[in-house]
Parts: C-alpha cells; sequence; structure tokens
DNA sequence: CTTGAAAATCGTTCCAC
DNA sequence: GTGGAACGATTTTCAAG
C-alpha cells in the first residue's frame, strides 16, 4: 500500500508541509502528475492525517505543557483518547509503553486555563494521577 | 508585532498547513495580498517556524518515541539542546519546568536503532538518566 | 508508469489609496 | 497598513504511449 516512492514522498513532506508537487517530483524522480496522484492516495487513506504549521508558541503569548497521566487499572486508554478529544487544549494524544501510561501535548493561553485541563482531566475519574511539565524552550526539526 | 489578524492567519495554519492564501484571506477578510504578506513576515520573524505533514506513523512502519531525560547539575540545557540537534532521528526537542528537565521526540525504524540513540545520549556525559516511552497509539487534532 | 498540454487556480509583485 | 490587477508559476486533469 505504500512503496519506496510514498515513503520517500512522505519524508519529504515532513521536512517541509507546504512543499509543491514540483519540489517533491524532482526530490522522487517521479513526474508532478504521478505525486500528485499518490499524494490525493495517501491523503484519501489517512497516512497523511494532514498538515500543520510549526509555531513558535513562546512568540505568540501562549503556554505550551505537557501532562504526564497514569490511568486507574480498569479503564481503557480509548476511554481517555475520546475524552481528550473534547478537550479542545489538547493538541497531541499519545497512548504510551512505559510509566505513564498516556501522555498530552496542550496550549492554554495562561496558568488558570492550564489549571482547568488538568482539573477537568481528574474529575473524570478515569486517572491516578497527572504530572504537568511547561515548556520553557523547545526546538522542532524542520 | 502580532495582531489578531496575524493569530488568526496562524490559528488556521495550524488546522491546515497547506491552506491557500485565498483561503486564509477569505476566512480573516483580508486580501490574498496582504494575506501573503503577513505570512511572509511571520516566517521571517521566526513566528511561524515551518510547516509538516502528520503522519500516521502506526501505518508506514516507524517507531515514535519520547525520552525524558534528568540533567545532572551543572549542565545547561543549550548544551544539549544543541547536542540533539545533532542526533537525527530527534524531531522535537522541549526544555520543561518539572521532573524531567528535557523532553525528546523521536522516530527511528526499530527498536535497535532507538536504543542507539539513548546510548547516544547517555554517552554524553551530560544527562544524570533516561526514561524511554514507546508511542503505542497517538491521535494528533487536525 | 510516462510525457505534453490545456485549463483552472494560486502566489507574488506593483501601484494607487 | 489596505485592496485590485497583472503576471508568472503551480496544480490538476486530460489524452496518448
Amino acid at each position: 500500500m505504500t512503496d519506496s516512492a510514498d515513503r520517500a514522498i512522505i519524508a519529504h513532506l515532513r521536512r517541509d508541509g507546504r512543499a509543491t508537487v514540483a519540489q517533491i517530483a524532482a526530490d522522487v524522480s517521479l513526474s508532478p502528475a504521478a505525486v500528485s496522484r499518490r499524494l490525493a492516495r495517501l491523503e484519501r487513506s489517512g497516512v497523511i492525517r494532514g498538515y500543520t504549521a510549526i509555531i513558535d508558541d513562546t512568540r505568540v503569548g501562549g503556554l505550551e505543557a505537557f501532562i504526564e497521566i497514569r490511568m486507574l487499572g480498569a479503564v481503557d486508554a480509548e476511554q481517555l483518547a475520546d475524552l481528550a478529544r473534547g478537550i479542545p487544549q489538547i493538541l497531541e494524544f499519545y497512548n504510551v509503553a512505559g510509566d505513564p501510561d498516556l501522555l498530552v501535548r496542550l496550549r492554554v493561553d495562561d496558568r488558570e486555563e492550564l489549571a482547568g485541563v488538568v482539573n477537568q482531566l481528574r474529575r473524570t475519574g478515569l486517572i491516578a494521577g497527572t504530572k504537568t511539565l511547561i515548556v520553557l524552550n523547545s526546538w522542532i526539526r524542520t
């Protein structure tokens, strides 16, 4: 379903999500028409879930944080994944092997909003504990 | 430096990093020309650090992980930030307030490559310990 | 899969406000 | 700062091999 050409296209778009079809085509040695068709297929099939701008959150006034979550024994990760979807501040949700069980990345306007998200999570009654990591500085490979 | 129009443009590009200038312009009630100028400024000034495709990693064979890092006392986070830049598997680097001190997100092809990255970090002699979280499942808000 | 070309859309630049 | 028009580039779709 995804051959090496697809993976090359994906790698290119990972580095530059706004790369033009012509740029990608030159990189992977295919015609622009072929790349256009493959892109449409990768997007339709869900391998490419979307595109996003990488923002320097420290410069637009917000607050970025991670929350580690330990689940109660009988709880399914899917339940918390769905709950987290309903919290708009949560941008990314990871179910991980290790301790903690879950890791979420979020963006809020200020500390009060952060406190609200943490409380919202704890009030679900599905989690044993949380640990919040506030981002002071970061870089993302472009 | 960033007014409400800029923030609207950023919000749009966060949702859809490949949105056309025309689409953004319609959304924020500006002309395409104005959006184009603002975009160039936001990219030049570093508020927009880049663009990337959001990939469903479970469908392209790789392995995604987070590594929590605790630094030794006398070490500066900048040193480790620079070191991490030299490890191509590391995609994102976060200096956080809390325990751990650092959090990195990475992508590798297999467990051996993951072990190599962990060893590479430990061998720097700058860190007191690591904890690796392997991503089993995830979602990202589009 | 490819090439080539047409048609539609898009981005940037320039100019006037 | 803004919008409108013009121009060049890009994407997509088509036909044909």
